[in-house]
RNA sequence: GGAGAAGUACCCAAGUGGCUCAAGGGGCUCCCCUGCUAAGGGAGUAGUAUGGGAAACUGUAGCAAGGGUUCAAAUCCCUUCUUCUCCGCCA
């Protein structure tokens, strides 16, 4: 959610900003409801002012043996004004919460317009791995090897699904663990949310009302949305809501938290065939970092996200690069975002592993998460950011085609062997 | 799922239509007092949102949330949410 005020004091530059994103608005219309509703509320004040003082009187004059039944009839006539007015002013500022809920946060000033296109490789890290023998994809290399089951769990629950086996099972067990123990050491707070969420958590997040479509609902609570439970699309969704309403200790600052869940995601429209496999899912595991921050520090708190990520990559020993993404490939509530990308040799392009986001105070405006700012004496809005840490969906493949051996094997990464028991996937 | 009770500020809590624009405690902050501590005395304490004002200050909203009745609602009525107790069901 903007800030009503800096559309009021700065409109052009905030279009201007939002614009960088793709998205074109025009404010007059706002900025007229905005100010005919400031108007009206400042005259329904007065009135209820005058009410009030009235009130007041009216037991006195009561007691003093005075007729009241002529002021009786005056201020029903002033209610029945007010109630009107403020009738008015509901819808005027329902209007307005509806328009400004509608927008995306504006990016940071050093992003580029435009989209994926205009992202720009910050770091690459490692090789691209060379084989001297033909490698296979990782489709075929967890078919064979017994690691998925994707016939099976499309028989279980249509496409896009897949059933972890055996080592596959394992394997993806030991990447969850490895994360949980990075993340701990870390200092980072171990969360396991409910994995199905009320609508006012999609609010404050910034999926919703937008994106309502491409999260699955439950059917039986009916059709109405707001009182539903929805499954979340990742933890992010749960983490940035848990303070929704409070004022944090500033001294508490930052708050650092993990959550392990798996994601749903519908996905509608967006499966190709060249993402076969375990690319893209109904269904995906994932350990969300999240982290709420003093807006002075928030960036700090965003290279410390970016720098976590890469090194759990970095750890499990495979190819990957760092995208700043353009304005306009950061996501709605997003001012700004670092991507991972891992290398996927069967696919010869690096495919997001982990996305990690500064939203500023969107998402805290949405679901009024503020702390006590010792500084201004004020309750401000904290600074919300959060990344994947990681997104095993994406490592398994990238992991299972990058440590491919010649024999059809895949040597396990060192930092992982503790918990799989073997080095290798045979 | 059924029946009942409750929800007031940082905490406890009074308050069944108007001198309550929420009493009284506790806590917290400041001051006084005693050599220190304990005890005691005094003052302050509604967080928030929003309007006006350069500021001091001030208007409005707000007693779980949303509606309604009324000249007037913490108080009466309706709906929803949450918590607690009992019953039922259940991993």
């Amino acid at each position: 959610m903007l800030d009503i005020n800096k559309i009021r004091n700065n409109p052009n530059e905030v279009a201007a900003s939002l614009a960088k994103k793709g998205c074109i608005v025009d404010f007059t219309e706002l900025l007229s409801w905005d100010a005919s509703c400031r108007q009206m509320k400042s005259e329904v004040d007065k009135m209820k002012a005058e009410r009030n003082s009235v009130s007041g009187q009216i037991p006195k004059l009561k007691k003093a043996g005075q007729p009241v039944d002529e002021i009786f009839a005056k201020m029903r006539e002033l209610g029945d004004a007010i109630a009107e007015k403020d009738k008015e002013i509901n819808e005027l500022s329902d209007k307005v919460f509806n328009f400004i809920a509608g927008l995306p946060n504006t990016p940071d000033d050093d992003l580029l317009s435009g989209e994926k296109e205009n992202n720009q490789v910050i770091r690459v890290v490692g090789e691209k791995p060379q084989f001297d023998f033909e490698p296979k994809n990782h489709y075929d290399l967890c078919t064979k090897l017994g690691l998925i089951d994707y016939e099976r769990g499309v028989k279980l629950a249509g496409n896009g699904y897949w059933i972890y086996r055996n080592k596959g099972a394992i394997l993806e067990w030991a990447l969850l663990n490895f994360f949980v123990e990075e993340h701990l050491s870390d200092g980072y707070e171990f969360i396991l949310p409910p994995h199905m969420l009320g609508y006012n958590c999609g609010f404050g997040a910034g999926q919703f009302p937008k994106f309502q479509d491409e999260v699955y609902w439950l059917a039986d609570e009916g059709c109405d949305r707001k009182k539903g439970h929805f499954m979340l699309p990742t933890a992010e969704t749960a983490l940035v809501n848990m303070y929704a309403g409070e004022i944090i200790d500033e001294a508490k600052l930052p708050m650092k938290f993990f959550a392990y869940t798996p994601c749903y995601r519908k996905e509608a429209g967006t499966y190709r065939s060249e993402e076969r496999g375990m690319i893209r899912g109904h269904q995906f595991n994932k350990i969300e970092m999240v982290q709420y921050a003093h807006p002075e520090h928030s960036m700090e708190a965003f290279e410390e996200l970016v720098a976590k990520a890469s090194r759990i990559v970095e750890k499990l020993g495979l190819h990957f690069r760092v995208s700043k993404l353009a304005a306009g490939d950061c996501s709605a509530s997003m001012a700004r975002t670092y991507d991972i990308e891992i290398w996927i040799p069967s696919m010869g392009i690096y495919k997001e592993v982990s996305s990690v986001s500064n939203a500023n105070d969107y998402q805290a405006r949405r679901n009024n998460t503020k702390f006590r700012n010792s500084k201004t004496g004020k309750n401000e809005f904290v600074h919300t950011l959060n990344g994947s840490g990681l997104a095993t969906s994406r490592v398994i493949p990238a992991l299972v085609e990058q440590l491919q051996n010649a024999d059809g094997s895949i040597t396990v990464p060192e930092c992982l062997r503790k918990w799989t028991g073997f080095d290798v996937i045979k």
